[in-house]
DNA sequence: GTAGGGTTAG
């Protein structure tokens, strides 16, 4: 490319990227070279070591172009700003257009092409760098690891002349990521050096895979907590239901910054407290803090969770004036899902039509849910369908279609859903539940009778369930499986997982404390109901987490309001 | 002043 065409080139490029101006000049002036160089001192490099020269030799001489070491930096804050936009085109156009090079200059094409989905460029660029360095192969570690590809990484890994933390602490993410917490510890206790980045990994390692008690004895023995480690363990407390002690922990942490905030407000959304939720909001705004799109999405959906619409209207559309946050599609879409659930249909898909995004496959399965709900068959298809279409190996807008079509007694539709998932070689996914007895979690899938106590929580299954059918307990089988006789409905919806969880919490926990379960996938309507028997007849409180929210349920009520 | 690891979502 000649000088004259980067000449013209080059300002367009960059003042197309955001915050930058026109005034960029190709200068001469003495200049600093870049000196390609290995990590080989094991010490993260920072970039004025790269670039400075050394202090006991002469300034550098002017460098023969005109492309100055500043020059540099700002292409590259602007290819950088260019592929946070997306825009890797025009990154690609610049990056070519510039007389040199630097490392970062590389690594910030990699990882803008990969963090667009260009792996392959990426890979090609990887390959052209005329010197890789520990950055260079830490990029290519944490891609093989989003790709699902910790082996490799771990060749990489392996293959370093001179590791540093980053490098273990990115294998380290890997071995987690993959629920491999067992491996992941040992490389942990194997680590040289371990800085506050690498305790926060392996402490919220414990939370993703669900082992809270390791969690809190990880976040007692840290030498060093930041805000961080403080919103991990109470993001913990908060997946695992402990609204107790994640509050003390809000209130007890040093600093809350937006991410602390916003997690106390979607806890309390999830637990469906709402109300809560919104005074947490309000404290916020009162501190200063300033709320994020995603503080936003907490605020409605506590809105939504607790059937505040008026609220819920009003926050959204003064999110923009209010806090200069301007609507997204996840905004829109728990709007759709509030107005859905209180059964305003029309209103939830007025607004989907007047949005300035195309629905995407949340906006859609919001609506199914509230079709679900109330049972509005017709829009539940065309939500359906357009489900198949974005999201060809989701199972459950074929089962909740099912389920719409045989609560109003239509078979044959229901007979031919089931096929066409079929067809798609699409399978039912597997529920299953979960409760926690003495440290040790006791997992349940529906009829399963394999654990050791399997004949003392069959029995006490039936006993609870003569005592539900006195408090007025009516199955209700309508949307379960169509194709065997009532009575066998009865007995498989009798030992669904949940059902399971909860009669062994009840059994092996002291009586008094709540019962707390989990389930991979939604409650089921039948089981919904039984559990509000259940919780009235043995006088506990029981905590149900399913993929959407928490079920408070106590003395025959649930908190959802039975709608979910 | 630009590049690699940790937190909040449905």
């Amino acid at each position: 490319m000649s000088l004259l065409l980067r000449r013209n080139l080059l300002p367009s490029l960059l003042s197309s990227a955001q915050g930058f101006s026109h005034s960029m000049r190709f200068r001469h002036l003495h200049t600093t070279i870049l000196r390609n160089r290995t990590i080989t001192d094991g010490q993260r490099q920072n970039t004025s070591q790269l670039f400075e020269p050394p202090a006991n030799k002469p300034p550098a001489r002017p460098s023969s172009s005109d492309f100055t070491h500043s020059d540099m930096v700002k292409c590259t804050i602007a290819i950088r700003h260019h592929m946070r936009k997306g825009q890797c085109d025009t990154a690609l156009l610049l990056f070519n257009s510039m007389p040199r090079k630097s490392e970062v200059t590389y690594h910030t094409m990699i990882s803008g092409y990969f963090s667009n989905g260009e792996s392959n460029m990426a890979q090609q660029l990887f390959d052209e760098m005329p010197v890789k360095n520990l950055v260079s192969q830490c990029i290519m570690m944490k891609w093989n690891i989003k790709y699902n590809n910790l082996k490799a990484a771990r060749l990489l890994f392996d293959e370093l002349p001179v590791k540093d933390v980053v490098a273990w602490t990115t294998i380290l993410t890997g071995y987690i990521q993959n629920g491999l917490m067992d491996e992941g510890k040992r490389f942990f206790d194997k680590m040289p050096d371990k800085d506050v980045f690498s305790w926060n990994t392996i402490l919220s390692g414990y939370i993703q895979n669900g082992l809270l008690d390791e969690a809190m004895r990880v976040f007692d023995e840290m030498p060093v907590k930041n805000a961080v480690s403080w919103n991990t363990i109470l993001s913990g407390y908060m997946q695992n239901g402990l609204l107790d002690k994640a509050k003390s922990v809000f209130d007890e942490m040093p600093v809350k910054d937006v991410v602390s905030w916003t997690t106390i407000i979607i806890g309390y959304a999830r637990h469906g407290f709402g109300e809560e939720a919104l005074q947490h909001f309000e404290s916020m705004k009162q501190a200063s803090i300033q709320p994020n799109e995603l503080t936003m999405v907490g605020v409605l959906t506590a809105c939504s969770h607790t059937g505040l619409i008026d609220k819920g209207k009003h926050y959204f559309y003064s999110m923009s004036q209010d806090h200069g946050i301007v609507p997204n599609i996840c905004h829109y879409s728990c709007l759709i899902g509030l107005l859905g659930r209180a059964g305003h249909l029309d209103e939830a898909q007025n607004l989907m039509k007047s949005m300035p995004f195309e629905p995407n496959a949340v906006t859609w399965s919001t609506l199914l849910s509230a079709c679900r709900v109330h049972g509005n068959t017709k829009l539940g298809e065309k939500a359906a369908e357009m489900l198949f279409d974005l999201e060809p190996w989701n199972c459950v807008p074929y089962v909740t279609l099912s389920n719409l079509y045989a609560a109003s007694g239509r078979w044959e539709d229901v007979k031919k859903t089931r096929l066409k998932m079929k067809d798609q070689g699409i399978s039912n996914r597997r529920g299953y539940s979960w409760v926690e007895v003495l440290n040790k979690i006791h997992k349940f899938s529906v009829g399963d009778f394999t654990h050791p106590d399997s004949e003392s929580i069959r029995a006490f299954l039936e006993e609870l369930y003569l005592r539900m059918k006195e408090e007025g307990y009516v199955s209700s089988t309508k949307s379960a499986l169509h194709d065997v006789d009532e009575e066998e409905k009865q007995h498989t919806l009798k030992f669904h997982s949940e059902r399971l969880a909860v009669a062994y919490g009840i059994m092996k926990t002291p009586s008094g404390r709540p019962v707390r379960i989990f389930k991979n996938l939604r409650v089921c309507e039948d089981c919904h109901m039984a559990i509000k028997h259940i919780a009235k007849i043995a006088g506990r409180l029981i905590i149900l987490r399913d993929t959407n929210r928490f079920h408070y349920f106590e003395g025959g009520v649930c908190n959802c309001g039975d709608y979910w």
